[in-house]
RNA sequence: GGCAAGUUUACCGAGUGGCUAGGUGUGUGGCUGCAGACCAUAAUACGGGGGUUCAAGUCCCUCACUUGCCUCCA
């Protein structure tokens, strides 16, 4: 299997660290506000992978931090009247609503900043200690130049950064150095104590203290957006291998790709902003998931109506295809040849950096070839490729069972459609396709 | 300005030098009273210009354009 690492730009085989244990490690969301469609889709996009390499074998440990304490969160506070932990809590909840509904649950850890001060102030004094870090009137910071790295993420070198200078502020040292501490500024924040007086940790602190507390110094694959790059990941690696001295701390550093609205980067103040909640008022999370995954994670993805149409159009077949499959698995293996080169290729592109889209074509080529040869397949070939369905279906997290509409099961139903049929065998037309219309238009399908 | 990712047929979207990606949409035919669904079938491609090669969407150079990051951002 090879994965793509943003550290080298390059595909590399996946070798874990620890046998078959793989420690994966992606930022979660700051709780100030219900997440969007963009968290959607890298969440969906993570969740996947993780399934996929739990399908392989791994068992995978899958912690996402979750920023509690944040200054748009205590901005947020200040705007509603709401404590800080108070609205903290509730968007979390909120987000892991969403994230259910989408069948994002592969998450083992949700660990928030707030549960881990210790770990956080440990990992700071550390920093001081080696002297990588110090200490102003206002807060503790990284000093950057005494770590040469930093920037290899990114691709970054500091004179560079240095060009962008803005008006110097005075307590750090340059103007890249970035906080690991910040000290209370006002009576109305939330703070704990820690050596350097009450305060609150900066952003990127909170997710090494926890990954070295779960994980160690170093470990397998660390995800997040392709935004995250710089500063927040480049950060990172530089607190962690300053403070271990050891080099790398993540194997595998996976971004995933934007999402934009019909072209446009999605943003409050172009009004194209989307929750997930918006979006599952109209569509169902298996479309949006589906959607989601008929492109590669790390390329960027334009959502629009039309889009999320064709998904479902592309779903429903695959959906049809499953319904005509009228046999029952059980925990054998079977065999199928017609199967064979189609399950080879969805599994062969999953192995290639997750590439779902091509995965998915897979299928198409598999219903294809067989569609037409249902009937002349023997029960164990059917039964093989439900079984390739239903773990295709699993490591998607996609479902591929028809939404049942059965119009037998209801007698009102049958009533009514008993009715067209006659009226249909006395060529009244005009009256039949009024039932019929008025039927669709309630969400019913009518097959004749 | 620096860094990064892109530019594939109407649209979405894979493509690891030579063999049909796939989906959606559209056309045509079949089935239908009609429509849908379903079945069959067809068409339309690799941003421009050079180069390497027996062979390039795929490698190299160059130009153009798009997007993102460089400040919080999934």
């Amino acid at each position: 299997m090879e994965i793509y690492s943003t550290l080298t730009r390059s595909k590399e085989d996946f070798v874990t660290i620890n046998d078959n244990r793989v420690n994966l490690f992606v930022c979660g969301p700051t709780v100030y506000d219900d997440a969007h469609i963009g968290h959607g889709r890298t969440y969906i996009s993570f969740d996947t992978i993780k399934r996929y390499l739990e399908y392989k074998g791994y068992a995978v440990f899958y912690i996402q931090n979750v920023t509690d304490i944040d200054d748009k969160i205590i901005n947020r506070s200040k705007e509603s009247g709401i404590p800080s932990d108070e609205l903290a809590r509730k968007f979390e909840k909120r987000y892991r609503e969403d994230m259910a509904k989408l069948n994002v649950n592969g998450v083992n850890l949700f660990a928030r900043a707030t549960d881990h001060m210790p770990e956080i102030i440990d990992q700071i004094q550390r920093l001081i200690d080696k002297g990588f870090a110090y200490e102003t009137e206002d807060g503790v910071y990284f000093e950057i130049d005494t770590f040469d790295e930093f920037g290899k993420l990114s691709n970054r070198n500091v004179e560079e950064l240095e060009s962008h200078r803005e008006i110097a502020e005075t307590t750090k040292k340059n103007h890249q150095d970035f906080a690991l501490w910040k000290k209370r500024e006002g009576v109305d924040e939330p703070t704990w104590p820690s050596p350097w007086g009450d305060g609150r940790p900066g952003w990127h602190i909170e997710d090494t203290a926890i990954t070295e507390y779960y994980f160690g110094e170093q470990y397998d694959v660390h995800g997040g957006g392709l935004d995250l790059i710089f500063p927040h990941h480049e950060a990172e690696i530089t607190q962690m291998e300053a403070v271990s001295g050891k080099s790398p701390m993540v194997r595998y550093w996976l971004h995933t790709g934007f999402l934009n609205v019909n072209g446009e980067k999605m943003s409050k103040s172009l009004h194209n902003f989307i929750t997930i909640r918006e979006l599952l008022e109209s569509y169902e999370p298996d479309t949006f998931r589906f959607f989601v995954l008929s492109t590669h994670y790390r390329s960027p993805i334009d959502f629009s109506k039309d889009s999320l149409h064709q998904s479902e159009r592309s779903l429903e077949r695959i959906r049809k295809f499953y319904e005509q499959l009228d046999v029952e698995v059980g925990d054998e293996t079977y065999e199928c040849d017609a199967l064979a080169p189609h399950m080879k290729e969805f599994f062969d592109s999953m192995d290639d950096d997750f590439n779902t889209p091509k995965a998915i074509a897979a299928i198409f080529g598999l219903i294809n070839d067989t569609k037409n040869e249902l009937d002349d397949l023997s029960g164990e070939e059917k039964m093989a490729i439900k079984a390739f369905l239903d773990d295709a279906s699993h490591i998607l997290g996609v479902s591929f069972e028809s939404e049942e509409v059965n119009a037998g099961s209801d007698d009102l139903l049958n009533l009514i459609s008993e009715v067209r049929s006659e009226l249909r065998a006395n060529k009244q037309y005009d009256l039949s396709d009024k039932i019929r219309d008025n039927l669709q238009s309630l969400g019913y399908e009518i097959n004749d």
